[in-house]
DNA sequence: CGAATATCAGAATCACTGAGATAC
DNA sequence: CGTATCTCAGTGATTCTGATATTC
């Protein structure tokens, strides 16, 4: 009864649902484990990243851009902070708010971070051949355009 | 500051892990949602599945073949037989083990959750054609194949 | 004896809800 | 007053690990 070599594939196993959320399992686990290997995770980079690139802002309007829920942001920046990865300072205009803003120190780690994201990319992609990777990322961005359109986008990432 | 129409996309969006997990989220609530419409989870369609593919078996085995943690198992086996839809006898050759079998009951549900499943997968393909969705699902295949190789399949799924 | 089976309790992760205090 | 911000506690879903008792 219990065949090692397990006679048929289960039927689900070729449903694109299925193929979709294993490859996802693989690419977060990819990701995260790219993160870990600098002792972060996913928010931690989104956090960063979005600094870089609208500059220092409340957390509330953080956790908007980067798409991380605000008591997620509480935890976030705190792990941040006590690395000195950021700066978190009380808003003088505005005294509900703090103001975050990246320090040098963020500025490298989101090198790394980076870094660490480009190379699992690759390394996830490896099967494919460059016009099969640039036909994949378009049929998941028509995908998934499709669907955000229709229920906000989630955003669920590793972490 | 809190301008409704953010300025620019995050980095991070055009990178094929975030498309792929982004993706996959859809997947799974739809899934998820089709499933629940007939007061059902994935596990419960991949184990009433499995033994309609393989016939009555233990729970360790059907464990192995659905790819389902046995402790997992056991509460799948205790919300499918209080409703009927599988059977639970003790195995009179190895006292061990539970004979599990699926009941007429259980294969009506099955119908039900392979319905849901058509189209679920249906609504989640919407955007692409014909001839995209075979491609689409070719390189999630090769993605898959490649990934698994390297690392037995951690086989998660709606629940 | 070691290994397999079924069961249960608990941990870890993840994303959210709800409530409170403060400030606008 | 209603709304926004920050914080924390707790919930629910998901998937493991570990311990136990039983049987092979």
């Amino acid at each position: 009864m219990e065949n090692p070599s397990e006679e048929t594939r289960p039927r689900w196993q070729g449903l694109p649902s299925w193929l979709l959320t294993q490859s996802a399992n693989h690419a977060h686990r990819l990701v995260t484990e790219g993160f870990s290997a600098v002792h972060a995770r996913g928010y931690h980079y989104r956090v960063l990243a979005t600094l870089e690139e609208f500059g220092p802002a409340s957390q509330a309007a953080l956790g908007r851009r980067s798409g991380i829920h605000v008591s997620e942001m509480v935890a976030t920046i705190n792990e941040l902070a006590e690395r000195e990865l950021v700066e978190r300072a009380p808003d003088p205009a505005d005294r509900r708010r703090n103001v975050i803003s990246l320090t040098a120190a963020g500025k490298r780690q989101l090198r790394r971070l980076e870094k660490q994201l480009a190379e699992r990319q690759d390394e996830l992609l490896a099967p494919l051949s460059p016009g099969e990777r640039e036909r994949f990322a378009e049929l998941l961005a028509k995908l998934l355009d499709h669907h955000d359109r229709r229920a906000g986008a989630p955003e669920t990432w590793p972490g």
